[in-house]
DNA sequence: ACCGGAGTTGGCAACCGTTGCCAACAAGGC
DNA sequence: GCCTTGTTGGCAACGGTTGCCAACTCCGGT
């Protein structure tokens, strides 16, 4: 699928960051820092929580992670299998989630910034909402 | 305009209540609680930050003022002209903001989770940007 | 006006997610 | 194996927010 991560100049391949890069692959849905944290610990792989943070902040600003912010302001961060840009569909309760694409919104939004006048524009949109699983359990 | 605030049961019109509601009325755009603070302070009108922010609390939850998220986590307030559900697009600089309103994105977002099972949906959709304004200062 | 109970205030401590700091550590080119 | 340099991780600090609680004040009843 895809190539073993080549190993660039200047980055390691750590057990930490194989940890973590391994993690997130496996996980489906938003997770919080501790979370993810807390999942290393119970497989047995030690990692600092700074540590974790750093990563997550790492692949975040490249792009190969997503994070959005929850209710309470906490950040949650997925591996999304797509690269493109797209947003989520999040329930609430487990952090399960959808990737979805909205030409419409898109649209909508690049409209709406140019009409008043806003440069430099970006948008967060999300949808929240409770899965069929939870809504059954 | 609008009728003088009735005086329901178990809610007192107090200095400080008023204060941060004609603040409120008074201010354009996004801002924080302790930005809301400051100003207040400035205006002479000294009230406890943790008075301003459960007037904020109170407020939110009742509807009467819309809260987001910046990117790093911190809520921002604003008391919107509009009762109805609209967005907003607001000035990453300075937080001066305008509603906006998306009949296809609320469509777009119903539909989104209604294909996937989801229920109790809620959504937030958001665009940021630099106004006219800060562009040119 | 007076009183009394109930809503309100505000300063401080605690909380929680996140980041800075820095000495100890380890990957990997030589 | 060595050395350079990226990496680690525990702890302290930080910033926004909330809990706590004694003092206070609004306001309906008298
Ligand atoms: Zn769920
Ligand atoms: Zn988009
Ligand atoms: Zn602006
Ligand atoms: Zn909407």
């Amino acid at each position: 699928m895809s190539e073993p991560t080549r190993s660039l100049p200047g980055v390691r391949t750590t057990r930490q960051r194989i940890a973590v890069a391994e993690l997130l692959e496996r996980v489906d849905g938003f997770r919080s820092a501790q979370d993810l944290h807390d999942l290393l610990r119970h497989d047995g792989a030690s990692v600092g929580l700074t540590t974790v943070y750093r990563h997550l902040q790492a692949l975040a600003e490249s792009g190969q992670v997503d994070v959005l912010r929850t209710g309470d302001g906490e950040a949650v961060y997925r591996r999304c299998p797509t690269e493109t840009h797209h947003h989520h569909l999040v329930c609430r309760d487990c952090g399960r989630s959808v990737e979805v694409e909205g030409p419409e919104v898109e649209a909508w939004a690049t409209a709406v910034a140019r009409t008043h006048g806003f440069t430099d524009v970006t948008h967060t949109v999300e949808v929240f909402g409770r899965c069929s699983a939870c809504a059954a359990g």
